[in-house]
DNA sequence: AACGCATAAGTAAGAC
DNA sequence: GTCTTACTTATGCGTT
């Protein structure tokens, strides 16, 4: 597949002729982007598969995912109010 | 605003009374998909990483990062040539 | 939920009472921008008419929106291939 | 610009021999198509820009959108109570 | 009339 | 610190 493409995206020295093992790093990079890219794609497909199924069971997904999205706003509030409280725990060590 | 919550999360039958087995179902849906989605940031996560290894490598993680998405792009010119044919090909055998 | 609205959407020095000119201005600025997106409402629906007309003639839409958006990919990819041009000179000339 | 782009997409009738005049039809009709989307793309540009000048004159934008979008959902409460009324009378001059 | 898709809005991250 | 760019979510549209 276009593996050709590993051209410039160089170590700002020098740009236009890449160590060989600069070229190797800059495959192994590009690579392991690309695999973890694929990961989440397959995983934000599972997340519409579990939604698609839980409409065949009846839920209203629109539904589903204003509860999710709630809990995920807790969530934040909650992570936000520890961040918070370690920011003021903190301080009182400064004392 | 967006908070007229048109609710009915659950099988169109009893809006108001879930039935155990459904408050179960729902549960375990729900569940999954944040079970699911903590993967996804996980992933996400992971990604930034590599670019930051690659930053402290000396890449430019802005050229690295039009790599991957014109890589992305053949991809998906190819992908959706693919499609054409297969429309063109659909087509024909409509005749 | 999002209902949170973050109140202030005025110049930053003076939140509960907004000058008369920052009104006027505010006016101004809510009603350019609603013009603007009753124009885009309205070529939207252009499009909708035209390829409802192009239906009318017997052409496939579904084939004729994989070639509208096959031709877009193709502009797309020009102009990436551009930019990268355009920020791999400007590396050379960084040496 | 890739003007060969002018297969298939035809009427099912005669898959792969599209009439001069077809084609002609065809070019015409992606022609538009896509003149209509250039004009949406620039009016997108122009309320981006309104949104710009205004974070320039010293308004919180994202409160901006919210207003926007507010007074939105607002006119489409409008317009449904209209076509209710509509529906209302029309009703009653069925009686 | 509901389903999936595709565009569009809003949000969050990264570069300068 | 601002600003653009990328991603995620949400709504609407066409289709079956």
């Amino acid at each position: 597949m276009a593996d050709d493409a590993g051209f410039g995206a160089l170590p700002s020295a020098a740009p236009q002729s890449l160590t060989q093992s600069a070229r190797e790093k800059l495959k192994q990079i590009i690579s392991r982007i690309e695999s973890l890219e694929e990961d989440k794609k397959q995983i934000a497909a599972d997340i519409k598969d579990v939604y698609a199924e839980a409409k065949a069971l009846g839920f209203d997904t629109k539904a589903l995912r204003k509860v999710v999205s709630l809990r995920k706003l807790d969530r934040q509030e909650r992570e936000e109010m520890e961040m918070m409280l370690d920011l003021y725990l903190q301080a009182l060590g400064e004392i």
